[in-house]
DNA sequence: ATATGTGCAAATGCTTTGCAACGCC
DNA sequence: GGCGTTGCAAAGCATTTGCACATAT
């Protein structure tokens, strides 16, 4: 990843322009109904190298999918995502990763990584005190991140 | 999922004998090893279905192939597992899901609900480039690895 | 000029599904 | 005997890759 190519350019822009996690298609979709010519190869290629260089935060949902966002805080950090609205609020949670860190020396694991990833209802999402059982949700929801 | 088959009998019966997490795939060439004569779509679906009555532990590995296993632990944990040979440790982190609740209600969201997997190398699968301390770990370190 | 990047389509790998045959209850 | 279950193969999906062509530097 070292050259400026229109394609590559023309992603971080979408990408910029984003503000919940996406997929590698819908990404594509987007560029295309933008009026922008790039194969989908390409975008997936791009995505990976930008998470590659820390620039992108992916997301793996529960069903296996990679879901990207550009990345601001280019530390380690954790995501709390709206499992309605894919609002995302990221967080730190320094003393976790010394517990995962102690845990797994324990063990006698090495070269330790973790996922964590909270998923819940963001207040405006939230059914306080809505004891409805078929929830008819009249937003309309621009993101899904699936969970499954 | 109200009758008992033979298969089904036989890849409980399977699962029960494994301690580690195995993909389905692992799970169907194990047991047509052991003699068994099922289909791989029938353990796909047994899986699942038992997974969804809560007698298995699932695991999306970070490709997004899904791990199952017997589940002893019915509450709430979380996994060190060896991305090598997928030997587990289960452990429990109390706090960590006290801060997940002050984080996620700090920021107006209910219903949470969070994954945390851990993945590096165990003991055996280290690469020897990191000098751990002396850790004396007495734990067999006998894992059957499915080939790949 | 030339190493990189791109596009397309074919290939992968895991998982799901359509459908006829099968076998518990 | 009916209906959940199974098997097989085909279909689905997200993602990757081979290869010829295009293009930044």
């Amino acid at each position: 990843m070292q050259r400026n190519t229109r394609q590559r350019a023309a992603i971080l822009e979408t990408l910029s322009r984003q503000v919940d996690f996406r997929s590698a298609q819908q990404i594509h979709e987007q560029m295309r109904a933008d009026g922008e010519t790039v194969g989908l190869a390409t975008v997936y290629r791009n995505l990976q190298a930008l998470s590659r260089a820390g620039r992108l935060d992916v997301l793996v949902a529960g069903d296996g999918e990679s879901l990207y966002r550009q990345c601001e805080d280019t530390g380690h950090h954790h995501h709390l995502v709206c499992r309605e609205c894919g609002r995302t609020v990221e967080f730190l949670a320094p003393r976790l990763e010394a517990s995962m860190t102690a845990i797994a020396r324990e063990h006698g694991f090495t070269e330790v990584d973790h996922t964590l990833e909270v998923f819940g209802l963001c207040e405006e999402h939230s059914s306080t005190a809505a004891p409805s059982e078929d929830e008819d949700d009249p937003e309309e929801p621009e993101a899904e991140v699936a969970a499954r």
